[in-house]
DNA sequence: CCTTGTCCTGACCACCCGGCCAGTTTCGCA
DNA sequence: TGCGAAACTGGCCGGGTGGTCAGGACAAGG
């Protein structure tokens, strides 16, 4: 039915491990009505893989810590992340310091960056 | 040794537009060599393909204040900022001022996270 | 029972942040 | 040559932030 809707899919690759993207240039190479996007091209769709180095280990965030630090990510101030919990300030501050220690960072913007770096968070 | 004529690559499918996905899932589905992850499996890629989201005018950042903006993005403070372009921390304030409204954030943790959110900056 | 760990709360304090005021220099452009 | 925009600096101040102390509730496991 209607192939007039459907051109080509372009995809474009940014693979970090060659081996993994040269098996994919070739399998993808086979299949009709899809092919790779040249270099510059606008790409429909892009199949990422990231090197599994970047997180080694997972860090072990505790429930409450994601939640705060999901908020902290939006700009939310302790009292607003406080009232939107249902704790105290002092207990955002608890789990914020938690959060600086875990992940290394030296202050709230740090920390965000951080997490959104290794994939904790989706910004 | 190495059969390394690996098994399958496991692709994971994140696109907002079921059609495209559709016919992805289509197309990908009669690939020898791959095969589509389940729900929780890891994958080895992903195809992602955001919305063509709003990024309707690069906002119009100064290059001083995209100076300051990759410094806050590292977490600095506005201290450590001024040492490190050589201004006063009240002229780092006043570069910090212009983005927080540029960028409509309510503090440099949201600003940091809308302009890494809008490609201005990579995290 | 007691210890361990997690989550939560409180208070104190030095410092930072963001917003406000006003002022300078430098530059491109009409 | 005048004029506005950008960049820079200063002081001031209310409120936010981060670090440190101390402690309580509650479940898991010795």
């Amino acid at each position: 039915m209607s192939e007039d809707n459907a051109p080509e899919i372009v995809l474009a690759l940014e693979i970090d491990d060659p081996a993994l993207a040269g098996r994919l240039e070739a399998l993808l190479a086979g299949v009709a009505g899809l092919r790779l996007a040249v270099s510059g091209e606008t790409a429909a769709a892009t199949i990422v893989a990231r090197d599994p180095r970047v997180m080694p280990d997972d860090i072990a965030l505790t429930q409450r810590e994601l939640d705060v630090l999901a908020l902290m990510a939006e700009g939310a101030s302790n009292k607003m992340i406080a009232r939107q919990l249902g704790i105290s300030v002092h207990t955002v501050k608890f789990h914020v310091g938690s959060l600086l220690d875990k992940l290394d960072a030296t202050g709230r913007t740090d920390a965000v960056a951080h997490a959104a770096r290794r994939g904790v968070i989706e910004l």
